[in-house]
DNA sequence: CTTATCTACAACCATTTGGTTGTACAATAA
DNA sequence: TTATTGTACAACCAAATGGTTGTAGATAAG
């Protein structure tokens, strides 16, 4: 089978970084306006080097990228990651309709 | 704020649930057919142990269910975690839409 | 120049994760 | 009845995760 181990470890890499409510956090706010690393770990209480660590995560699975301004590092939302795993969630759902339609045929047949 | 931390904590499980292949293989094979938690392990590299584990955190992420069947434990797919996580998805979308929009307005005032 | 701010990164720690083996028990098959 | 099969669960282990503090280098402000 194989099945293609890069993009494998590309969505390991996506979920994780969805699966820390810290992070979601993250992704939603750097979406809508713009955000230094130290302006995000003001909002949250924890230190900076794990809010450092968490946008490290987040980069890492395409769904924020980072831009160096002045002293400071801008944080933006991507939407390279956040269509990657919409994608798999929607293969899933298409999945599961088909599932539902060859029951419907089968109780139709019955 | 408090943001809803029951929702935060399902959504935790919900994504960390989907971050391993060998657990998105598992979903994807229960949605399309039936199959025990032996026959799911007949699959994989690893122990018996190994996947009745992957299987018990796809379940408390309510993306599968398990039903006795004689001396089988019959595990399917049950869709209500699949939509949550897509509901959140869908909701980072709508979030990056708006931001889109907001940006062409900018872009058409100037 | 000196000081304060923002970032990077290493080292450390506790907990969780993903795997293992081993034991025990219920249900089926011989 | 006895053996086999399917499951559950505990104990253990290495590696990853999510946090900390501390140090050091750039850049900006006084």
């Amino acid at each position: 089978m194989v099945v293609d181990k890069l993009r494998e470890t590309e969505l390991d890499r996506l979920f994780q970084a969805f699966a820390d409510s810290t992070r979601r956090d993250i992704v939603r706010r750097v979406t809508v306006g713009e955000f230094s690393v130290s302006g995000l770990a003001a909002l949250y209480a924890m230190s900076f080097a794990a809010v450092q660590k968490h946008v490290a995560v987040l980069e890492r699975a395409s769904l924020v990228t980072k831009e160096k301004r002045g002293r400071e590092q801008i944080v933006r939302g991507d939407h390279d990651g956040l269509q990657k795993a919409r994608r798999l969630l929607d293969e899933y759902e298409h999945i599961w309709r088909q599932r539902a339609a060859r029951m419907a045929d089968i109780l139709a047949e019955g």
